[in-house]
RNA sequence: GCGCCCAUAGCUCAGGUGGAUAGAGCAACUGCCUUCUAAGCAGUGGGUCCGGGGUUCGAGUCCCUGUGGGCGUGCCA
């Protein structure tokens, strides 16, 4: 919270506390409450700028009708020390507060001293927060379904910084397994093909032109020796020299979004390290596991899952979860940070059950592991769906949807919902309009700020900073509104780290880029008295730089001029 | 069949641990630029919060139930 805002909320719940007492004493109250009652912000304004519901949480303790109590309370109330001018008591009790002045004074004055600053806090006390996210599938490009959790993984990693963690980024790469095997097996037949042999691509294999091309790089620079070679040697060429590329593909475009990560980790690395085998052991150790048709089985309905499931084949090689438990494992025990959190599709959320079911076992505390899932974007063009296909090949990559709309409006529109509502991107909408795209809103706001800066400097003349009185000359109710919303950042950003929800930020921005457009109709800046002028100027500058500091903090450009 | 998520204005969506008259953006219509950026602002119209029960001072929000969508439910990942 911010420290004007919780002060003055504790001041109020101090305040309708010792205003009780008084009651108790004067008789007008049978005993002292004791029941918790909460300080919120009304829906509407006219209900005040805080509003309290003590009475009414305190009827039953006191057998009083609500109205009752709050008039006790109200009358006794002594609003000196605090942030409120009046109180008044409302509806069905509700005790609703109005700031004063000082308020508005001293909100504006923390959010100048704080600057890029403003908003951030303690809250997360430095706990090591490793963020996973993207980890698409080194076989292939990726493609636009990775748009929406890359915008989301990395705006969720600033938000958690900015909410006082220590954050990690991560990428998860599955180098091993059999989805390996399989990029092996079509490498190889392409490479076959490549030198005329006629053989089929069987329909399980990844059919995307970017494997033949990968084969067809390697044969012109190393011919065709690996026909004549051991089948598993070719296939291991192939993986080896496709591979990389196609990691460094990802890395590029990834750093195209704006997105870098502090790790990519090798999921192969896990099998090197014998992470894999040891939690194999810890698991058979744990009890938790069976041999059954010469499979190893994880009991899972011990742990509230429907069925039971398999943690080793009957040939002997790890099911796909195996090394994800490793993984996990290796995040939580071997590295140990104090929290994981993932982003993933929605449609991994029988996995996340099994995977969760599975970390008791291994001596972790399940709520280490904050798993979010994100709800799958669905493409439209012209009125019709675009599908997404990675096996046929056909779907639109992550790159081409980088190059045809602005990172900017794709970083803002990914986060404009949260992670679990079902979204539509409209990609001829986002092409053809993206001057009606809301981000540009935001910018604009921040351009306009930057020209009244540029307009006075011209004329000689600079901002200062003013005092306490001259910031209480903002009492428009623009201005005010203004105030109050900026007041409110600390909080929301809070709120929506704990939430996991950086879509509360962006309409925080649009909210802000609104307001700032109401004020800026209904105030004039120039021509008025030189003091009301400077409190204007501070109150565009605080915009400004929350606005700018909070599109920065999402990596989304701040233009000066538009 | 079973499990998870969802249903709010014509469309896309907000509505922290239950609070006062349910909001915003698009779209439609009407106004506002000789004065700090009109990528803006002001205003108008627009609702059975999917249906039905229940909990209580009070339900869009919590519980049950029905309907309609999305996804999952492999010794695939």
């Amino acid at each position: 919270m911010s420290d004007i805002v919780q002060k003055a909320e504790l001041q109020l719940c101090q305040a309708i506390n010792a205003a009780a007492a008084k009651a108790v004493q004067a008789g007008a109250l049978p005993a002292l409450p004791v029941g918790a009652f909460q300080l919120e912000v009304p829906a509407n304004r006219a209900n005040g700028d805080l509003s309290a519901n003590a009475a009414m949480a305190w009827a039953r303790e006191l057998r009083l009708p609500p109205r009752k109590i709050a008039e006790a309370v109200q009358t006794r109330l002594d609003l000196n020390s605090t942030y409120a001018q009046r109180c008044e008591v409302a509806g069905a009790g509700f005790l609703n507060f109005y700031f004063n002045d000082a308020f508005y004074a001293d909100i504006l004055m923390d959010v100048r001293a704080r600057g890029d600053d403003y908003g951030r806090s303690d809250y997360g006390k430095g706990q090591r927060i490793l963020v996973e996210f993207v980890s698409a599938n080194p076989t292939g490009p990726m493609h636009m379904g990775n748009a929406r959790g890359g915008a989301l993984g990395d705006c969720l990693a600033a938000l958690l910084e900015a909410a006082g963690y220590a954050v990690e980024r991560e990428f998860y790469v599955n180098d091993a397994g059999n989805q390996i095997e399989k990029f092996g097996l079509s490498l190889e037949i392409r490479y076959r093909q490549y030198f005329g042999e006629d053989i089929e691509l069987p329909a399980e294999c990844y059919q995307g032109a970017d494997i033949a091309e990968h084969a067809a790089a390697f044969a012109d620079i190393y011919g065709d020796a690996l026909l004549r070679a051991d089948e598993k040697e070719r296939r291991a060429a192939l993986v080896a020299f496709a591979m990389p590329k196609n990691i460094e593909g990802m890395r590029g475009n990834l750093e195209k979004y704006r997105i870098e990560y502090d790790t990519w980790f090798r999921e192969s690395s896990l099998y090197a390290n014998g992470e894999v085998e040891r939690v194999i052991s810890l698991l058979r150790e744990s009890g938790n596991t069976y041999e059954s048709e010469g499979a190893l089985w994880f009991k899972g309905t011990d742990f509230g899952l429907e069925k039971d499931f398999v943690l080793v084949r009957s040939n002997g090689l790890p099911t796909y979860i195996v090394p994800d438990i490793a993984y996990h494992y290796n995040k939580l025990v071997t590295r140990n940070y104090d929290r994981a959190v993932n982003i993933l599709g929605h449609d991994h959320h029988g996995y996340t059950l099994c995977l969760k079911a599975v970390l008791p076992s291994l001596g972790i505390d399940v709520s280490r592991l904050d798993i979010v899932l994100m709800q799958l974007v669905k493409f439209v063009q012209n009125g019709e769906v675009v599908r997404m296909s990675k096996r046929t090949g056909k779907s639109i990559t992550l790159e081409d949807l980088l190059e045809q709309i602005p990172i900017d409006a794709l970083r803002f529109i990914f986060n404009l919902r949260e992670p679990t509502s079902q979204m539509e991107f409209d990609l001829g909408l986002a092409l053809e309009q993206s001057s009606k795209n809301p981000v540009y809103y935001c910018q604009y706001a921040h351009a306009r700020i930057c020209s009244i800066f540029r307009r006075f400097a011209e004329e000689g003349v600079a901002m200062r900073a003013c005092t306490r009185e001259e910031l209480a000359r903002l009492n428009a109710p623009e201005e005010r509104e203004l105030i109050r919303l900026l007041a409110s950042l600390t909080g929301e950003i809070v709120t929506a780290a704990q939430h996991y929800d950086p879509a509360r930020i962006t309409r925080f921005c649009m909210e802000l880029a609104g307001l700032f457009h109401k004020f800026y109709n209904a105030c004039r800046i120039k021509g008025e008295a030189e003091p009301l002028m400077q409190a204007r100027l501070n109150l565009c500058a605080a915009v400004r730089d929350t606005l700018a500091s909070l599109l920065r903090m999402f990596k989304i450009t701040v233009p000066e001029q538009m």
